[in-house]
RNA sequence: GCCACAGUAGCUCAGUGGUAGAGCACUCGAUUCGUAAUCGAGCGGUCGUCGGUUCAAUCCCGACCUGUGGCUCCA
């Protein structure tokens, strides 16, 4: 039988025949031997795969070089291999998992007797270096199950994906000298294109991700194309630590943790001030039509059976023994939800009251697993700007736009811009077709107000409703879902929540959930990230540092100093026996905003000599009180630091 | 919760089977200073907790506590 002939076209609307099978490397090859030595890969009608593997269809035919984003998961899975061809030199014993590229770098999976070590990381990426300079050529082969079984006859985790494989599928192993792996490719041609990487951590890992599964050790690394790249990388890592909030909130003195309360802040004066000036920020926008109001924190778990946490959500609350039963029948509250339905329900209400907004600022406890605490971003003690919306039907659309310009615009505040979620109907869910219409109908009209890109969420809407999750992106690029906006019909039916109509009949209103910082714990942590703790004026918890250049003029800045506080301004003077050059080194290093600085000219000519916060030398001679008009300006309009260092 | 790693002065960290050190901070003294560290002296630690091994443990072993990285990215 004659092989059928593919076709084959190329960027230029050049065409070839090729013979089903033939390698791309062979195609490429006949393209010129020139771009045979730059390809990496070739895409056929969109689809990635390697120069080893045969080409099967026709289409569209593109040589990928390392200038094309697709090629560098490619160069990253080989390196798996070639972590993975190392680590068994070294210890033979090692069985495989899987070795996948990920979004910056690459890991492996291995089950091994005894644990690595940091030494041992040391040594593998000692050994990858020698794998990559031995030149393997990557080796492809298709192969039977029953092969299959022969070749990894040792490796159980790769015999249990074996098993899995359909009939239908090609079943593939690379091999690149020693090592043979199971494998669907895509690689590079050779381990020698495995030039700039880098081992970074172990961990454990359960196999498959599941729990019930055995722990495997997986070696996360990275790699790149070019040095500058990955050193570029390792920069950018670093730049994260130094931003890092648990580091960057111990320097400025905002807040600690101690082990007789794990997973629960503790703030100091600076903290609070920042805590509050944001809770104070949320309370001015929220002046027009919402009610705040404040609910118990510990609760019978009558309310939680209701609520159905009791059954499903019970391990992650606190339990607390009440005294006369000798029962764990209190819980402190995980979620505000529950208590805003008690306290709606505790008495009629009227359709002319809709939409009724409840706003609250409470303390929620979760008892997430010890391992899952993290600093200011994975806490057991939090509070959210969490806010419920009791209304009808009819006004969702109104309301959701509102919500959503109202969430906007408190991240803008900050410089952080948001792509939206929009999560649509799951599989399993409650409500007629009819009311799902609805209510996706109302979200999707308040998104396309915004005129903000969104991306659909299939099926990701929660069994409730739909909603809107706000996804932030902060200034060194990272995301963050913060903001929600979360329609619940289920909830009202649960609570028998009721509203009199027009009609004069009760009818249930729709509750919308809304967050806008998520908590304020982990909103903290992100900011301090993206500012990198040089917080805008208004947000800093010490505004201006007066610093007088010798005792002498101590009585003056201390009288300006009062002064600026007299006008809101959170002013502290700093006339500590120690030098000028000292005092603005300390300053500077709390990232207080302005330093102003008084001496004789100062004094007598009632100016102050101002210095900006990682302006360096730079200064500004102003009239004290134009100094304050200036400062309580950047206050009031909330103004963004300078562009960043 | 599970795996690995870590826990030494307020902070950052060094160190050793024979009960500990540096810099900064802090206190005191001197210095009164013009834009990122003035000089000197001093104070300060049950080496996370409990247990074990040992003549002897901060160091070796075990448990616990707390923290850090990770436990979805498919052969």
């Amino acid at each position: 039988m004659t092989p059928e002939t593919l076709q084959l076209v190329l960027p230029n609307g050049a065409t070839r025949d090729v013979a089903a099978g033939t390698p791309a490397r062979d195609v490429v090859a006949s393209i010129g031997p020139g771009l045979l030595k730059a390809a990496i890969a070739v895409a056929v009608d969109g689809e990635v795969q390697d120069l080893m593997t045969p080409i099967r269809k026709g289409g569209a035919f593109v040589v990928l070089k390392s200038s094309d984003p697709r090629s560098l998961a490619i160069l990253r899975h080989s390196g798996a291999h070639i972590l993975a061809t190392a680590v068994r030199r070294l210890r033979p014993d090692a069985k495989i998992g899987f070795g996948p590229a990920i979004d910056d770098g690459f890991y492996y999976d291995f089950e091994v007797e005894t644990p690595f070590t940091p030494d041992d990381l040391a040594a593998f990426e000692a050994e990858m270096a020698k794998v990559a300079a031995e030149k393997f050529p990557f080796v492809r082969a298709e192969i039977s199950h029953g092969e299959g079984e022969k070749v990894f006859a040792d490796d159980p985790l790769k015999l249990e994906r074996l098993a899995e494989l359909g009939p239908g599928e090609v079943i593939s192993t690379y091999t690149d000298g020693p090592f043979t792996d199971l494998c669907r490719g895509p690689h590079v041609p050779d381990t020698s294109y495995l030039q700039h990487f880098k081992l970074l951590s172990t961990a454990g890992a359960y196999w498959r991700g599941d729990e019930k599964r055995q722990m495997l050790q997986r070696i996360y690394a990275t790699a790149f194309w070019k040095k500058d790249e990955l050193d570029a990388h390792i920069h950018q890592m670093e730049e994260a630590r130094r931003r890092d909030h648990r580091v960057v909130g111990k320097q400025l003195d905002l807040f600690m943790f101690h082990q007789f309360a794990p997973g629960a802040a503790f703030w100091t004066e600076r903290g609070t001030t920042l805590v509050n000036t944001l809770h104070d920020y949320l309370r001015e926008l929220h002046r027009d039509g919402y009610a705040e109001i404040k609910t118990p924190l510990l609760y019978n778990k009558g309310l939680w059976e209701i609520s159905g946490h009791w059954g499903k959500y019970r391990e992650n609350m606190f339990l607390v023994l009440d005294n006369e039963t000798k029962e764990h029948d209190f819980s402190l509250k995980p979620m505000n939800c529950p208590s805003h339905y008690l306290m709606y329900s505790a008495r009629k209400h009227s359709y002319r009251e809709l939409p009724l907004r409840y706003n609250t600022y409470d303390v929620l406890h979760r008892n997430e697993v010890s391992g899952a605490l993290s600093g200011l971003t994975r806490v057991r003690q939090f509070q959210q700007d969490d806010c419920h919306i009791f209304l009808m039907d009819s006004q969702i659309a109104d309301e959701v736009k509102r919500l959503t310009g109202f969430i906007i615009g408190y991240y803008t505040t900050f410089g952080l811009t948001a792509t939206l979620k929009f999560a649509t109907r799951p599989e399993t869910r409650i409500g007629t077709d009819e009311m799902w219409d609805r209510a996706e109908g109302a979200l999707k009209a308040a998104l396309e107000a915004t005129g903000l890109p969104y991306e659909l969420k299939a099926g990701d809407g929660a069994f409730y409703g739909p909603k809107i999750d706000f996804d932030v992106t902060d200034s060194i690029g990272r995301h963050w879902q913060l903001g929600t906006i979360q329609l619940d019909y289920a909830a009202p039916e649960r609570f028998d929540l009721t509203y009199a109509g027009d009609d004069n009949t009760a009818h249930r209103p729709v509750v919308i959930h809304r967050a806008v910082s998520g908590s304020f714990e982990r909103f903290i942590a992100i900011l301090i990230e993206h500012f990198a703790g040089a917080f805008p004026v208004w947000l800093s918890p010490e505004q201006v540092r007066v610093l007088p250049i010798a005792s002498d003029f101590a009585a003056n800045a201390a009288e300006v100093t009062a002064k600026m506080r007299a006008a809101g301004i959170r002013a502290v003077m700093d006339n500590g026996n120690d030098t000028l050059n000292y005092r603005i080194r300390e300053a500077e290093k709390m990232k207080v905003p302005y330093m102003a600085v008084i001496g004789k000219r100062e004094a007598e000519a009632g100016t102050l000599a101002v210095r900006e916060r990682g302006q360096g030398k730079k200064q500004d001679i102003i009239a004290v009180d134009d100094f304050i008009a200036r400062v309580r300006d950047e206050i009031r309009t909330r103004a963004l630091p300078k562009p960043a260092e």
